[in-house]
DNA sequence: ATACAGCTTTTCGTATGCAAAAAGCACTTC
DNA sequence: GAAGTGCTTTTTGCATACGAAAAGCTGTAT
């Protein structure tokens, strides 16, 4: 049946048009494997500290030792678990000094994406951030944590997508991640500030001035890790929601 | 044919039967083929977009499978192969584009880096700086390539470490490894100029003044860049080396 | 009662086996 | 002679098996 329009007005390449779609490509099981113990290792299913059997873990999502292995490797070059020779893995445990490392690092990579956004976005960029920042503030009214964490991790990837330097945006990607994973259990306050600079930051990125939007994006990062510490010192850590 | 002998077996190497590159028993053997296959990819051994086959590596290391596969699986995640579902492992081959985003983000992390050693250098860290400056000044005159890059990436590698961020440090380690793996082959010119502003580097370092510091870093960060790109445009550059 | 030594158990690290997908080859057909 | 098709070969992905090292336990001696 290669009924193929040879004749007509068919364009030559009426397949190269699908070939630049790949069809399914059956999902390595590392990669699921991953993702599900990194779910459970940000939900604290899985604690820090804890440790993470292999085999129990194999059981646990029905495939054999080999994927979960590959997978507690990878989490452990991103940083999410140790893996302790001879003895195996256990799920990473943030030290303080460790978070405010992360939060600096954060904050020089997003501020460089911030200038970069600013330099590169199209006025489809705009409208997307300025689509993401509604979403944001909705989420905001609904007071729910999950959500409004989404949203704010979403503008910031699209920020750093907008930059056009993978390489970038990657390296957010994985630091942001453990940002948050640090964060958000804490991350009850501060949420209408936060916002309001989202807003400010897409404003300066949307005006192409790459000065002003670095330097939202600075302080916008200097304050979350400012945020960060004062609920450590303070016992007024139950502060109103 | 169950008398397989129970201990390590010999390979029979094929690739090269004169010398077997085997790898370090005790330690954890993927770290050893890592190291192994890395270094195999920097020195060109292994070129760009190169199939490895997992049978292959395995003979030639002296290994079974399994400690490539995870080695390859890691060299993925640092950006050394690229890993096609089901097809195999690929040497990754760094394009332009992708050349330029790493020196870019290393430009921002080497920036910081540099401020932050200002302020944490104690005298010896200033000692340690002046003597890796001058093994570089040495270097410089034998015009060892090979000699001089690594004066280059230990003492930068230095100046990330007063700095006491250790997620900066990795992070710098994984960038600058893969730009100097870019940069390497083509790394002729620009040595004099180069430890010039190693030498002001250091002395702003030594001050304490973390503003010029960072300043001097990001000049020389982007000089290098600079350079990379005039390269690419042979006979636009005419000066002497 | 406590501390040490030797044994047992658990768990990792490595090797091997097997099935499925992809690539390559040769054949057939027009 | 060229293109398409089915088969063979190669290589990956996942599963399982086995040896080794570390942790835990028990029993004994002080």
């Amino acid at each position: 049946m290669t009924s193929l329009p040879s004749g007509r007005r068919a364009p030559r390449g009426s397949l190269s048009a699908a070939a630049t779609r790949r069809v399914e490509r059956p999902a390595p099981l590392r990669q699921a494997v991953y993702d599900a113990l990194l779910e459970l290792i940000i939900n604290r299913t899985l604690a820090p500290g804890q440790h993470l059997v292999e085999a129990e873990l194999a059981e646990y999502l029905g495939v054999s030792r080999q994927p979960v292995r590959e997978a507690l490797q990878r989490l452990q070059t991103d940083g999410w678990v140790d893996l302790r020779p001879a003895q195996g893995a256990f799920v990473h445990t943030p030290t303080e000094e460790e978070a405010d490392q992360l939060l600096a690092v954060r904050s020089v990579l997003e501020t460089y994406s911030a200038k970069l956004a600013a330099e590169h976005a199209t006025a489809a960029d705009v409208k997307l951030l300025r689509k993401l920042q509604k979403a944001g503030e909705e989420a905001l009214g609904t007071a729910n944590v999950e959500r409004l964490v989404k949203a704010n991790a979403d503008l910031h990837a699209a920020v750093a997508a907008i930059g056009r330097n993978k390489v970038l945006s990657e390296m957010i990607g994985l630091v942001d991640r453990r940002v948050r994973w640090y964060y958000t259990p804490i991350a009850r306050p501060r949420s209408r500030d936060s916002w309001n600079e989202h807003a400010e930051l897409v404003t300066a990125i949307a005006d192409g001035d790459a000065e002003r939007a670095g330097e939202v994006m600075h302080r916008h990062a200097e304050q979350t890790r400012q945020t960060y510490h004062d609920r450590k010192s303070p016992e007024s850590s139950t502060k109103s929601d």
